[in-house]
DNA sequence: TATTGTTATACTCTATAACTATA
DNA sequence: TATAGTTATAGAGTATAACAATA
C-alpha cells in the first residue's frame, strides 16, 4: 500500500466519471444507430471508414490497421473475416512482403459506409452537440486531443513482454 | 436517403474521434488495472464504488442501481450474482416491498475497493490528467457535464416499447 | 530469430424472452 | 395490469497460446 495518496480532486472526478459516462452512452447509441442502419458494430464501422475515407489506396495493411483499432491481432482476423464474408472487403497477400496481407474495402464496402455515414454523423451531431457550442466543440477538440497525444505517447498496452503468470492471482 | 446532410464539419469530427478514442483507450486502461489490482471489470467496481462511496446505507434497489450503470436488467442480475459469490455484496429481500432486492456491499466489498482506488486513481491520473492543466481540467469537466446532462435528457433507450420484429433486416 | 497472420479455444459480457412473485 | 427480479439461452466480442510461413 503506497500510503493512500488523495485520489482525484473533485473537478478531477467529474471530469472522468463524465467523459466515461458520455463516451459510454454516445457509443451504445452509435452502436445501435449502426446495426439498424447496416448491421455494422462500432469497430467495424471503423475499419471501414478507415480504409474507406483515410487510406488514399483503400487498402491497408492487418498489421497497420490493429495498430489505429487498439485490437488484438486475433481480434482483427476475426471482424476481417466477418467484414470479407460480407464482401465489404477482400484480403490478398502483398506482393512486396508475402507475410503481410492486404485489406481492401470493395464497393460495396464504400457503399455501406456512405449509406450508414448521415445516420452515424445525426447521431453524434444530436447526442454529442446538441447541447454545445462552437466554442465548446472548439475547447472539447483541443483539450481531448492533447490527451490523445499524450495516450499515444504513453506506451499502451506494450509492457507485456512475458507472457504466463497472469491468471486470477 | 436523406439527400446527404453535411457529415460534421472538421471540429467536431476532431471531438467525436478524440473523444471515442480516449475513452476508449482510458477504459482499456482501467479495466487492465482493475483486473490486476482487484480482479474486477470496470462494470463491478462501478457497482461497489456506487454502493460504497456514493449510497450512504451502503445498500441499493436492484433497480436503482441499473439505472445508474446502463445495463439491462439480467446484466445487473448477472453482474450482481458474480459479486455476492465472491461476497463482495449480498442481496436480500427488501421488508417495505418484499418485491425488490436490496443489494449491499459488505465489508470485503469496502476493502477491496479501498485496495484498488489508489491505482485507479492513479491510472487516470496519469493517462487523462498527464498533459493536462486544471483549466483544461476544468473545461473538460464543464462540457462534458454539460453534454451528460443533455444525454441523460434524451431518452437513450427508452423509444423499445414494441417487441419482435428486430432482426438483420 | 523476428515478424505477419491465422486458428483453436475458452471466457466474459450483454440482450431477449419466458417466467415467478408481489403491488 | 404493472413492476421487480431471475433464469435460460444464445450470440458477439475478446484474448491467449500454438501454429505456419515468410524475411
Amino acid at each position: 500500500m503506497p500510503d493512500t495518496p488523495p485520489p482525484l480532486d473533485a473537478a478531477q472526478l467529474g471530469a472522468y466519471f463524465a467523459l466515461m459516462e458520455v463516451a459510454g452512452l454516445l457509443r451504445h447509441a452509435v452502436e445501435q444507430q449502426l446495426r439498424e442502419a447496416g448491421d455494422l458494430s462500432y469497430v467495424q464501422f471503423q475499419l471501414l471508414a478507415r480504409l474507406g475515407l483515410d487510406s488514399p489506396s483503400g487498402s491497408e495493411r492487418m498489421t497497420d490497421l490493429a495498430d489505429g483499432v487498439v485490437y488484438s491481432r486475433s481480434g482483427l482476423t476475426y471482424q476481417a473475416g466477418l467484414l470479407d464474408r460480407r464482401g465489404l472487403v477482400t484480403r490478398s497477400p502483398s506482393t512486396d512482403d508475402e507475410r503481410s496481407v492486404i485489406v481492401a474495402v470493395t464497393q460495396a464496402g464504400r457503399d455501406l459506409v456512405a449509406r450508414v455515414l448521415p445516420g452515424h454523423a445525426d447521431s453524434i451531431r444530436r447526442l454529442l452537440f446538441g447541447a454545445l457550442t462552437d466554442d465548446d466543440v472548439a475547447a472539447l477538440s483541443d483539450v481531448l486531443g492533447r490527451v490523445r497525444e499524450h495516450m499515444r505517447a504513453t506506451p499502451p498496452r506494450s509492457a507485456r513482454p512475458r507472457a504466463g503468470r497472469n491468471r486470477t492471482a
